[in-house]
DNA sequence: GCCAATTAATTCGAATTCGAGATAATTTAT
DNA sequence: ATAAATTATCTCGAATTCGAATTAATTGGC
């Protein structure tokens, strides 16, 4: 009955499909950060501190995915929680780096393991050899999707 | 070289994965309904009462999953615009529904087709085979996480 | 060396979303 | 029949995000 359904009416319903998926996966990693007294994006650039090392403020907003001024706002809020500190950058300056501080250290030894525990769970829905598949296609989606 | 990569890995690398695709579709379709002179929330819910008719202001905020406080905003938006009204339930004064009025119709008419269409150029980096095989993944994926 | 264009970071105001609490109507249980 | 619990909607304040404009520093072309 899925037969007559041509390939824009399939489009509109992997759209939905994507959408759902990602709304139901977020609420859930939303959840876990939460408890950890961050919000997703305050995590996601202390993640990139913590794994990537030391950035000056604009690549943060770059990686992320964020707009220069929620960078500033994010960081701003980062760095009120001590988790890290501004550094003007002594050959260009114009740039200010961010470093994650012994705290924001700290708070990430202890969080991000349980982080990738959560994400682990929340992605029991599908085996490897699934998520292998999906990363591909999704690639290929999310490729195409920037070049527009 | 991506042979020695465990599950919990796999998990993450496909969060990242989905929210990089989810974020570059997003915001093409964003674009495409922002021209129109709507928000995607606006859109998502004049569409609802366009293809499924009048809706209980409640059942807006269950489908386009949004909270109570949120629908009220949006709604009272698209009122103002002209695109649906408020009707009281005569059954249960408890109960508004809001009803697409001609204006709305009107508008859907002309942009829901170039909608779809938009979103057919957006999902082109996947053919039909493999959006058969989104779907199901994501769906898959999609209703273990909502049920966890 | 100097002006124009570019780049980095910030400030500001607007839009959007949420959650908690308020209000009103209805339903359930006693 | 009434009190208590539930349901629908709305109000309000806070959080988050954005884009446009601002300031300051650097770079490139002449």
């Amino acid at each position: 009955m899925d037969k007559e359904i041509n390939e824009e009416e399939l489009s509109l319903k992997l759209f939905v499909v994507l959408t759902r998926a990602m709304q139901s996966v977020k609420k859930r990693v939303e959840e876990d950060i939460r408890k950890h007294g961050l919000n997703p994006t305050e995590f996601a650039v202390l993640e990139l501190l913590y794994n990537k090392g030391d950035q000056p403020i604009q690549k943060i907003g770059d990686k992320v995915l964020i707009a220069s001024s929620s960078t500033t706002y994010v960081v701003d809020k980062l760095e009120k929680k001590n988790y890290l500190r501004r550094r003007p950058c002594p050959k260009d300056r114009r740039i200010t780096h961010a470093t994650i501080t012994e705290e924001g250290t700290a708070l990430m030894d202890e969080i991000f393991p349980k982080h990738q525990e959560a994400i682990g769970e929340i992605f029991k829905g599908a085996d490897i050899k699934e998520k292998e598949q999906l990363i591909l296609l999704l690639k290929k989606l999310g490729y195409y999707a920037q070049e527009l």
